[in-house]
DNA sequence: TATTGTTATACTCTATAACTATA
DNA sequence: TATAGTTATAGAGTATAACAATA
């Protein structure tokens, strides 16, 4: 029975509210030690080492914001700040040892929360959720 | 062939990075008029007339933050206040019909965003989605 | 006396505009 | 002259503590 449009702008309802209910409860149930925005940033220079000005337009803020929030994760001791050799005006950052163990320990905690969600599931049932997280990447990627 | 402990985990990671990264796309591909947390003020009152002192312990904020919040959206005209006959104390929040507008409206835009990354799939992916938000939403349940 | 909500005050995050250093 | 980043300043969100009104 193929899908009608009423029956696929349900499903796009049901997939978009499981998702963001899912994504805060993560966010509320495993709270990382410093704040969301602070962790989001940790996490994109725990992927790549990257400037301010990269992390200002990957999280959709300000520059001057930015700066005061790379400001604090350098005081607080999880950021370094580094000279470019080839740029003199760009100043990389990358992870200090406690600022990659704070994102892979809220990491862990997180994927063993979700973890426990899906201990009782069966087989048949994991493997769904297995294709629609494939199918889900796929769709984000266009 | 069933899960071992690490496909199980590695599925936890999956499914946690897949709708944490969906839930963000949503967020900023298509903003509402308000602030996020003013939006889901409104999304909470929309769904039944609440309290601000219920609202405060359902967006983990403090009462008077959610004073605040409150404030603002009664001054946009989205929020009207009125008084609960059968306890003084306390104010009951409804939405005006630019509140509901908005919601209805945003949510929309979102449903319709979704829509539109759906499209392209085949029948029997569509399925699978189906089957992947049933058992979220049954696991959040817990 | 306990509860609901608001006001007082201080701190943090955000943005725009202005500034410094480098290309 | 343009770009990367920071500082200056102001506006908005948040919290704790204190207060007002009601139960």
């Amino acid at each position: 029975m193929p899908y009608s449009n009423d029956a696929l702008l349900q499903l796009a309802s049901d997939v978009r509210m499981t998702s963001q209910l899912l994504s805060r409860r993560i966010r509320f149930e495993s709270a990382s030690e410093v704040a969301p925005h602070q962790f989001s940033v940790l996490v994109k220079v725990w992927k790549q080492p990257r400037t301010p000005g990269e992390l200002a337009e990957l999280e959709r803020v300000s520059p001057p914001s930015m700066t005061r929030t790379v400001n604090c994760l350098v005081d607080a001791g999880y950021l370094t700040r580094q000279a470019d050799p080839s740029d003199g005006r760009q100043r990389v950052l990358t992870l200090t040892d406690a600022g990659a163990a704070l994102v892979e320990k809220t990491i862990h905690d997180r994927d063993d929360w979700m973890l426990r969600r899906l201990e009782g599931l069966t087989d048949a049932e994991r493997a769904d959720l297995a294709r629609a997280v494939e199918i889900l990447a796929r769709v984000l990627e266009k």
